[in-house]
DNA sequence: TTGACAGGATACCTTTTGGTTTCCTATTAA
DNA sequence: TTAATAGGAAACCAAAAGGTATCCTGTCAA
């Protein structure tokens, strides 16, 4: 699968919902789909997904497969949050304000 | 339109990259669509969807309306991403380490 | 007072997404 | 060595997403 946009893999609240149950700790994907109302094979998509986005790390332990959160792979999203920070201390608001009637 | 989630509003690169612009100022709708390949109607959507999730505030003044940006509705994403600044900060780990193992 | 302009509304189309069922293979345990 | 188990793969489906063209209304300027 070609590199799954990561604010796409978020947007989804079951793959959201994975992310914070591996945040607890690595688990089986049978163990994740126990705790969803879909099959197991609509589980294993997300985590597909998920790995293609760089969120997780896959591995094959003879027949179970662990999934480990990677959570390195926020940072385009967190990065991207630090666009509106300024805007948040409202240090731009001031700064537009300063430019724009410069004679205060 | 009901409620949009905030995760799913960015989503779409189109989306993120209407609000960068509206971080450098107000704009109407269509300085909006004059910098994008697509229709003026398919901004709108962008657009509407946007106000939906609580991230633009629009105002109609007489013929044109403008869109300005509303950082605070990226708070839950924020928000969110906290759960894993534990992990990147590597607290959890060593935490779980020092429960699962706690004779060290 | 009428023509041009800004932009909302609607209908429609295609692709993507999230899910299902079914089947197959590899590994482990009895 | 064989039955059960874990989970990948493929085919399929319905709904949602992102886009288009087209039309309509309200506002402003000549």
């Amino acid at each position: 699968m070609t590199e799954t946009d990561v604010f796409r893999a978020i947007a989804d609240p079951t793959r959201r919902q994975i992310m914070t149950m591996l945040a607890q700790g690595d688990l089986r994907v049978s163990e994740i789909a126990s705790q969803f109302e879909m099959t197991r094979p609509a589980v294993s998509k997300h985590l597909a997904l998920l790995e293609s986005a760089n969120l997780i790390q896959v591995e094959r332990q003879g027949r179970e497969t662990i999934n480990r959160l990677n959570p390195d792979g926020l940072e385009p999203v967190a990065h991207w949050l630090t666009i509106f920070d300024m805007f948040w201390d409202d240090k731009l608001t001031r700064l537009k304000r300063a430019v724009e009637g410069s004679d205060e």
